[in-house]
DNA sequence: ACTTGTCGAGAGAGCCATTCTCACCTAGCG
DNA sequence: CGCTAGGTGAGAATGGCTCTCTCGACAAGT
C-alpha cells in the first residue's frame, strides 16, 4: 500500500516524497557518478551541477504540483455541479485533460483524492475560524464563536456558496465515509482543529468561565456534537426543526457546565 | 422506483403489498369470476372458495414470509462472520440456496436488505430499552438508562457478541450510509425511538428534573450526541480516551439543565 | 542516431449490482 | 391424462466503475 500523503503536511507533500525525488535523485545519483558515502553528499557544497540538478528538480516539482492541483481543482469543480462526490475518475482525467495513467501515479485511488479535498477544506475551515476567533478575546466568547463557525462550515445553510470557497456538504458527507475508512487520516486532517478547540476548552475553563472534569473529553464530546449535528439534521424533515448553530452552542455551553 | 417495505411497518409487512398479492389476489378475481362491485367483495362471508382461497393466500405468504426470512438470516450471518456489510448479493444468495432473481423479486436492491436488517436491529434495541426502562421509576433515571443503554447498543464494547444478538457495529456504520440515501427510511426506522426519547424528556422536564426551553430540540440533540459519539470515538485512537455511555450522559445531563 | 525516462491514450481485468433469458415444474383445466 | 401458464431456480449478460497494464510518442542526455 502506497502512501503519498503525508499525515499532517497535507497535499503539497506529496510529491516530495515520492515521484519527484524518486526520478531526480535518481539523475543526481547517476550525473554525480556516485562518490563514496551516501549521506555525505548532502553535505557537499552546491557546485554547477547540483545546482543544475536542484533547478530541475524545482522544475519537475512545479509541475508535478500544477498537475495534481490540475486535478484537485476539477474534482472540486465537478462536486460543486453534481452536489455530490459521485464523480468518476474518468470524468476527472477526462476534464482536466490528463490521463488515468497520470492520476494514479499522484493518488493510490478515489478515495485518496478526496481525502486530499477534504484537507483542503479542513485547512480553510481552521484559517477562517482562527480569524473569526481573533476578533474576540473574552474566552467564552472565543469558545462560542469557534462552535458556530465550525457547525456553519459543515453545513451552509443554503448553498448559493459564498464566492471562492466550494461546496462543502458533499465533502463533508464524504468525510463520514472516510471516517469509517480512513480514521487516521481523517483524524490527522482534524488535528489541528481538535488542538485549537482544546486550547479554547482549556483557557475557558482557567478563566472559570465554564466547568469541566476533564478537558480532553469536554474538547471531544464538543467537537463531537457540532461535527455531526448538521448529519443529524439530515434525519429531520421539517426545516423549521432543524438544529442550527446557536442551539448546539447553547446545548454545548450547559453541557460544559458553563 | 418500487418500495416493499412500508414505512412504519417494517419487514413482515414486505409481501402483503406486493407479489403474494399480485398472485393471490388475481387467482381470487379470476377463480370467483369477478362478480359486480370490487370493495364490496371484502365484505361477503367466507364460503368455501374464499377459504380456500385464503388457505392458499396464507400458504403462499408463509412460504414468502420463510424465504424473506432466510434472505435476512443469511445476510446477518455473514454480516457476522465478516464484520462488515460489504458482502455480495451473490453471496447470500447462494448461501440461502435462493435465486439471484428470487432475491430482486423481494429487495428493490441492496440497501434495502441493509435497511431491512437496520430496521431489525432497531426494533430489537427498542425492545430491550423498554424493558430496561420499565425497571426504573424516576423519571431522571429513565432518561439516563435511555441514553446508556442507546449508547451500549450503537457500539457494543467489545464484540464477543452477547448469545442472540448480532453484530451491531457494521449495522451502525452501515446506517450512516442510509442516513446519506435514504434519509426518510432511516427516519422512520427510528420513529419509535424517537417518540420514546421525547416522552423522557417531556416526563422529565414536567417533573422539574431538567430544565429545557424547547423539548423537541433537545430530544434532537440528545438523540443525535447519543447517536453520533459512538462514531465519533471512531476518531479516538487510544481507547482510554474514547468515551463511554456514562460520560455521553453526563454531558447530556448538563447540556439539558439537570 | 541511441538510450532512457516520462507520460498520454486507451485497452483491458476484476468486481459488483442489477436485469434478462430460459427451462423446469406444478397446479388447474379440458 | 396431456396441456398450458404462471412462478421460480440457474445463471448468463449487461453496465458502471475503479484500477492496472501495454504501447507508442516525445524529450533530454550521450
Amino acid at each position: 500500500m502506497r502512501t503519498y500523503f503525508t499525515r499532517d503536511e497535507g497535499i503539497l507533500a506529496v510529491y516530495d516524497e515520492r515521484h519527484i525525488p524518486d526520478g531526480a535523485v535518481r539523475g543526481v545519483k547517476a550525473g554525480s557518478q556516485m562518490a563514496a558515502g551516501e549521506p555525505a553528499a548532502e553535505m557537499r557544497e552546491p557546485d554547477w551541477r547540483e545546482r543544475a540538478v536542484s533547478r530541475s528538480l524545482n522544475a519537475a516539482r512545479s509541475r508535478a504540483e500544477e498537475r495534481v492541483q490540475r486535478f484537485l481543482d476539477t474534482a472540486f469543480e465537478l462536486i460543486d455541479e453534481k452536489g455530490t462526490t459521485e464523480f468518476t475518475i474518468q470524468e476527472v482525467v477526462d476534464r482536466s485533460k490528463q490521463s488515468l495513467r497520470g492520476f494514479y501515479e499522484y493518488f493510490d485511488s478515489k478515495d485518496e483524492l478526496v481525502l486530499a479535498l477534504f484537507e483542503e477544506t479542513v485547512r480553510e475551515a481552521g484559517d477562517d475560524i482562527r480569524e473569526a476567533i481573533a476578533a474576540e478575546s473574552d474566552p467564552l466568547a472565543r469558545l462560542r464563536v469557534f462552535t458556530m463557525r465550525l457547525h456553519e462550515w459543515c453545513d451552509p445553510g443554503e448553498e448559493p456558496r459564498m464566492r471562492g470557497t466550494h461546496r462543502r456538504r458533499p465533502i463533508s458527507e464524504f468525510a463520514m465515509h472516510l471516517a469509517a475508512n480512513h480514521a487516521d487520516r481523517v483524524r490527522a486532517a482534524l488535528g489541528p482543529l481538535s488542538r485549537l478547540l482544546r486550547e479554547l476548552v482549556d483557557t475557558a475553563a482557567a478563566a472559570g468561565a465554564i466547568r469541566v472534569a476533564n478537558p480532553r473529553r469536554a474538547t471531544a464530546l464538543v467537537q463531537q456534537t457540532v461535527l455531526y449535528s448538521w448529519f443529524g439534521n439530515r434525519l429531520v424533515e421539517n426545516p423549521e426543526r432543524k438544529l442550527d448553530a446557536e442551539e448546539t452552542w447553547e446545548f454545548c455551553l450547559h453541557g460544559l457546565g458553563g
